[in-house]
DNA sequence: AGCGCTATCTACCAAACGGTAGATAAATTA
DNA sequence: TAATTTATCTACCGTTTGGTAGATAGCGCT
């Protein structure tokens, strides 16, 4: 039972998971630079103080919440990456990344806000983002490769008409996104 | 000739020019909540209370910018709007818009950064970009209406794929911007 | 030259910020 | 129960922020 002061103790693997997952939902509406220190403890009912003892710094806390959905992230399409690279794989991987993401807007809006934000090269997610931004690219170029005339081209392409897609779909909710993506993905994998 | 002494007098409009031209450049690089009220200022070689006096708050200066930017922009593909609305001109006018881009990069970013803090509904910029992007896609659409079996898919397409690319394009400026959506357009228009 | 207008400056303020130091209290162990 | 550990708190600091008040100086006019 909660103790009668308001104080709560948390074991620290248990209370940096909660703190993670305020911080995320909170950098999703506002970006980084919109969400103060004092703003991440209070969504988890603690003090500046408090949540410094988990993280060393605010800069500390937002590697910390990248690093944590790229695990997530990682784990949900660990299984269906086992398969030879061709590009059905391809589209399965990305059609479960958009089902994924249909059901986790404000986790969309997080990576859209921040890798905005992060287009400054002196923003402290900068690296993180032009490396994951390369890797990937580089990754689905692999799955194109026996198939596609210009896979390079053609990884741009998908890249782009999904995070398009994504950003229009975050301003405007009305736009039906697995469908939009479906008829986009069934004229780019036709034969 | 300059003064002797640091100060620099000039006529108001030419300073509100100067100074909306600076702060495009800042916040095009920093987003608008990564600029001080200061740092807009020293771009002008001014200080605060003195860019105060031309802007009443700094909220003011950030829908200053971006109501000069869409005059700009509106201006520069006004003749191109004569014709008659058919998916022809639709793609003249977006090339035309992706040229233009391409030699401003700088504003692009603004762009870019600005909506994607914007997706936040308190941020001052907000409500601007949700009608201009509802008026743009209506705008699109009536333009393949006549053409397109599904004008409106098809318009969230075509700005789903150009944001997406010009996103894509800020992160990694090897990307060739206009070759990428030239081959892209190849396909959309085709019979 | 001298006057008036106002663009700009210096100096300041209250609030908010990230972060630190030391006190306090909740679990754990002896 | 008493001692230990440490998660959390209160209180504070130095800096930065957006904005204000009043002084100063450049320009146009007569």
């Amino acid at each position: 039972m909660t103790p009668a002061s308001g104080r709560r103790r948390l074991p620290p693997a248990e209370r940096r998971e909660e703190i993670l997952k305020a911080a995320t939902e909170l950098i999703a509406v506002s970006g980084f630079k919109g969400v103060t220190l004092e703003a991440f403890a209070a969504a988890c009912g603690m003090t500046k103080a408090g949540l410094l003892h988990h993280f060393r710094s605010r800069e500390d806390l937002l590697i910390a919440v990248l690093e944590r959905r790229d695990e997530l992230d990682l784990a949900s399409v660990v299984d269906t990456l086992e398969p030879a690279p061709d590009p059905a794989t391809a589209r399965a991987v990305m059609s479960g990344f958009v089902r994924r993401n249909l059901e986790q807007r404000s986790l969309v809006q997080l990576y859209t806000v921040l890798s905005a934000e992060a287009l400054d090269p002196a923003h402290p997610a900068h690296a993180y983002f032009a490396t994951r931004l390369r890797e990937g690219r580089a990754m689905l170029e692999r799955y194109l490769l026996a198939w596609h005339p210009r896979p390079g081209e053609a990884a741009v392409d998908l890249l782009a008409f999904l995070d398009g897609l994504q950003l229009n779909w975050l301003r405007d909710a009305g736009i039906d996104f697995p469908a939009q993506w479906e008829a986009f993905a069934d004229r780019f994998f036709a034969p």
